[in-house]
DNA sequence: AATCGCTGCTTTGTTGACAATAATCGGGGT
DNA sequence: ACCCCGATTATTGTCAACAAAGCAGCGATT
């Protein structure tokens, strides 16, 4: 039996780590540029991982990088959110179909506890939009991983959560419709559990639909600015 | 005005290239474990570079690590060929559909003459796929640019299209079809040229499926193996 | 007065040496 | 004879110094 996972952290990984999150929350301005010895100072690192980090970040899109010239966080436009939202459209429709062919009936029945403890924590936190937006990550990622789809999963996981994530804390966009967004969950996971893989897709593109239609609609609400 | 492509190459570039053509071309065996400085001495370069591009293309997907114990080019399997191509197909069809909206008219023209040029050399060289599959992935290579979604574009030129050649290389999969695909690329053209966004992305899906299930025929025909 | 070019400095890119870890090989025990 | 355990070795991860390139400030020239 091979040890799937031993918990080997190199420097270079805890820097990517670093990072990204260090991204992801806005605490690096977008568009600022960044010196590398201050981040090593920042992170307890030096340069050679720290580099290997940036290549990894840039590789994913998450800096820009001019040679010579110094690496600067991603500059983010609304736009370029609701077209990631296009993409997730059309990606986690394809997972959500997948999934209802390819989840184990024990991960179903996972996915609806954490719906149920989901709910609960939306009635008893009436309004707070932050457990929302951790339930919402947590369903996707699941249906993500249940689609035994590799390199969707990959995509998924890897790129576009962070990338929106990254908009989210930008552009400070509220996750909005805690209640729609359960019930259509729910009906997602019902989709999934009688194995209707089209229906399942269906609701999921429509699902991500209303989100973006949502930011969209915040956006000619000038709520939500570039 | 801002220089847009100082043509700029680091060591740390030039290693990503060298060793992005040499695992999709397959000179890296599948699954060999590759040294650092065997890799060095092929390229001429030092392990500093080397180990971004590394890490690069590990974040790409294309070499998988295990700390401490080396690198090794991904395990390619048909089925994940498969499944590559079912993404292709839904984030493909949206590219088809952003393009149609957004591709200017010169670029329409551009993309017809290259079909023109595309017919030509496939009439000449007859049979001969390498023409076609280049022809193919300028084809895609377009409207992937012509979507002007910038992170769709850089999902399918940045990953998945290198993923789709390694593939191909390591399976030795024909490119097959020619005077179909040719065909089947000449409607979406059409679809865009009309500004048919819904259309071009129907025929864009069903093209990259009929590509996929001709895969699959050569699979269950025991042509294509592993 | 404004622009162009030069010089000095800061920051990045690269290199080679050092340390840590996993795979290998050999020996001993069962 | 086979398996387990430990030292060795080779490879990877990390670090700090070196080289090169961009950027800013100053001065000279048109």
């Amino acid at each position: 039996m091979k040890e799937n996972s031993p918990p080997v952290y190199t420097r270079a990984d805890e820097a990517f780590d670093c990072l990204q999150t260090a991204i992801v929350k806005g605490e690096l301005a977008s568009g600022e540029k960044i010196g590398e010895l201050e981040l090593c100072t920042r992170f307890n690192l030096t340069r050679g991982p720290l580099r290997e980090a940036i290549g990894r970040l840039e590789s994913r899109g998450l800096l820009v990088r001019r040679p010579h010239a110094g690496v600067k966080v991603v500059a983010v436009s609304a736009t370029e959110l609701l077209e990631l939202y296009l993409i997730r459209e059309n990606m986690e429709g394809l997972a959500a179909r997948q999934a209802a062919e390819r989840m184990t009936d024990s991960e179903i029945a996972d996915l609806q506890a954490t719906l149920d403890a989901h709910e609960q924590m939306i009635d008893e936190a009436q309004g707070q939009a932050y457990y929302q937006a951790e339930g919402d990550y947590d369903f996707h990622h699941r249906i993500a991983t249940g689609s035994r789809n590799t390199k969707l999963a990959q995509m998924l996981l890897g790129d576009l959560y962070y990338m929106v994530r990254m908009y989210r804390y930008r552009l400070s966009t509220s996750a909005g419709r805690p209640h729609r967004a359960l019930g259509e969950h729910r009906r997602i996971v019902e989709a999934i559990a009688q194995r209707d893989g089209e229906l399942a897709e269906f609701l999921m593109k429509r699902h991500i639909n209303a989100a973006r239609r949502n930011i969209e609609k915040q956006i000619q609400d000038g709520v939500l600015t570039i």
